[in-house]
DNA sequence: TCTGGGGTCCTAGGACCC
DNA sequence: TCTGGGGTCCTAGGACCC
C-alpha cells in the first residue's frame, strides 16, 4: 500500500537522530537456565537436549520435581545411557571441550563424552525466563522486536539516553536490569542498523557490549567471513567459497552485476547491500503469525502399511495438538498441509486450501488426510508433521468462499499420485 | 544407532481472470 | 482465431534462522 502520509512541514520537524539499533543475545540461554536450577552441575560437562521420554523419566523417577534441585550429582542420568534419537540443543563449556555441540545427534555425542550429564529441555521454564527478560527490556525501551526465544532487536534511537556513548550507556542499563531480574547475562551490539547490530553482538561474548559505527565497516566487518551475515547459510557460503569469496570485504569488492548473475536478482543485490553494511529494515514490534505446525520424529521409522495403526494415531494426535494451538492463540486457518520425512531424509510436503477457515481438529484431520493421499507412501517414514497456514484471527475470517475450488485443480494430480498409496488414509 | 521442532521468506510454474 | 501482458492465487520445494 502506498504511503500517502504527508511530510511534516520542515519548520515542525526536529532534526532526525541517527539510528541506533541494538541486538541482544542471551548468553548460553538454555544451559544458563538449567544451571540456575541445578547449581550442583556448575563446571561439569552437561548436555541439554533430546527432550525425549528417556531423559524425562530418568530424572522424574527420582523424588518428584520439587526435590530435583537436591539430586546429588552422581544420580543424574548420563549421556551414555541415553537411547533416543534427539539432538543436542546446547552444551556447557565443559562438555564442548569434548567436541560435542549444538545440533549434534545425542548418540554421536555419547561416543565423544559418555560421562556427560544429560538434561531434558524444560520449555516451560525456558519460556518463563524468556518472557522475563523481554518484559524487562520493554519497560526500558518499548520498540523491541522478537527474534526467537533468546534474542531481540531494540531501537535505541528515540529512547532517552539511547544516543549517549553511541548507545553503550543504555545497553549497560539493560544488561544490569536483566541480570537483576533473572540472574542471567547477555551480550549486546549497538550499530546503525539491525544487520550490523546482530554481528556486533557476537564481538564480545559473554556479558559484553560492543558499539560500532558506519566508519567501522572496513576494520570490524570486512575481515569477517561471509557466513557471519545473517541470511548467508551453508549453501550460499559454499557457493561463495567456490567463487573464491571468503570474507565480507571480498564480497563487497564484487561487482553488483556479477553477484546478480550468480545468485539471482534479489539475492545478488541483497548480498551486495549487506556487504556494504547497508540495511534500512525497521524494528518491528508486532507481527501476525503466518503459520503454525506440529511435527514429530518417531522412535523408530514407521511403514505406512505395517505400522498403519500407530501412524494413524500419531497423525490424529498431531492434528488435535495443532487445532489446540490455533484455538488457544485465537486463529483459524484456510490452508492445511502435511510434511513427511522419509528414512533417507528426503522431505515431501503437500497442502490444500479449503473453502472455509477452520481450527477444528476433525476438519484439519480430514484435509490433512487428503494431502496424505497425494504423496508417495511406499518408503519408511521418520517424521510426520501437520501445518496450518493462511491464518486469520478467529472472528475476523472473511465469510466469502475461496474464489476457486482448489479441489478441482488438484484432482488430476491426486489421481496420478494416489495409485501408489494403497488408500490408507 | 548420525541428523529435533517451530518458524519465515523466496522462487517458480500453472491456473485463471481481465 | 491468435497473441500478449499483468495480476492473483495456489502448490511444492528449499534456504535459512533460533
Amino acid at each position: 500500500m502506498p504511503d500517502v502520509t504527508p511530510e511534516p512541514a520542515p519548520s515542525a520537524a526536529l532534526p532526525a537522530l541517527p539510528r541506533r539499533i541494538a541486538h541482544l543475545d542471551m548468553d548460553a540461554f538454555f544451559a544458563s537456565v538449567e544451571l540456575l536450577r541445578y547449581p550442583q552441575l556448575k563446571g561439569l560437562p552437561v548436555v541439554i537436549g533430546g527432550g525425549r521420554r528417556q531423559v524425562d523419566e530418568a530424572l522424574m523417577a527420582r523424588q518428584g520435581e520439587r526435590a530435583l534441585r537436591f539430586i546429588p550429582v552422581e544420580e543424574f542420568p548420563l549421556l551414555k545411557d541415553y537411547t533416543g534419537r534427539g539432538v543436542i540443543t546446547t552444551a556447557t563449556y565443559a562438555a564442548r571441550q569434548f567436541g560435542v555441540g549444538s545440533a549434534m545427534g545425542m548418540m554421536k555425542a555419547a561416543k565423544l563424552c559418555p560421562q556427560a550429564i544429560v538434561l531434558p529441555v524444560d520449555f516451560d521454564e525456558i519460556r518463563r525466563f524468556s518472557r522475563a527478560f523481554k518484559s524487562t527490556i520493554a519497560e526500558i525501551a518499548p520498540l523491541m522486536q522478537d527474534r526467537g526465544i533468546d534474542e531481540v532487536y531494540i531501537d535505541f534511537t528515540d529512547v532517552p539516553g539511547g544516543q549517549r556513548d553511541g548507545g553503550r550507556a543504555l545497553a549497560r542499563l539493560i544488561q544490569r536490569a536483566i541480570f537483576e531480574k533473572t540472574a542471567l547475562t547477555c551480550s549486546i551490539g549497538v550499530a546503525p542498523n539491525k544487520l550490523l547490530a546482530k554481528m556486533a553482538s557476537e564481538f564480545d561474548k559473554p556479558n559484553g557490549i560492543s558499539v560500532i559505527h558506519e566508519a567501522d565497516l572496513q576494520s570490524c566487518i570486512w575481515p569477517l567471513g561471509v557466513r557471519k551475515i545473517n541470511g548467508i547459510g551453508p549453501k550460499s557460503g559454499d557457493r561463495l567459497a567456490a567463487l573464491g569469496i571468503q570474507t565480507i570485504g571480498e564480497l563487497a569488492a564484487q561487482d553488483r552485476q556479477f553477484l546478480v548473475k550468480q545468485f539471482g536478482k534479489a539475492s545478488g543485490a541483497w548480498m551486495h547491500e549487506v556487504a556494504w553494511g547497508r540495511d534500512d529494515s525497521p524494528v518491528v514490534t508486532e507481527s501476525e503469525p503466518v503459520s503454525m505446525s506440529r511435527e514429530t520424529t518417531f522412535e523408530r521409522d514407521l511403514h505406512a502399511v505395517r505400522d498403519k495403526a500407530e501412524l494413524g494415531e500419531i497423525f490424529t494426535r498431531l492434528c488435535e495438538q495443532l487445532a489446540g494451538d490455533l484455538q488457544r492463540k485465537g486463529y483459524v486457518a484456510k490452508t492445511i498441509g502435511i510434511k513427511l520425512r522419509y528414512d533417507d531424509f528426503r522431505i515431501a510436503t503437500r497442502d490444500q486450501t479449503a473453502q472455509a477457515y477452520t481450527a477444528d481438529s476433525r476438519t484439519i484431520r480430514k484435509i490433512a488426510g487428503l494431502c496424505l493421499k497425494r504423496v508417495p507412501l511406499d518408503q519408511r517414514l521418520r517424521l510426520l508433521g501437520v501445518r496450518a497456514s493462511a491464518l486469520v484471527k478467529a472472528g475476523e475470517a472473511p465469510v466469502h468462499e475461496s474464489k476457486r475450488p482448489v479441489a478441482q485443480a488438484n484432482a488430476a494430480q491426486t489421481a496420478i499420485e494416489s495409485i501408489a498409496n494403497y488408500s490408507l488414509f
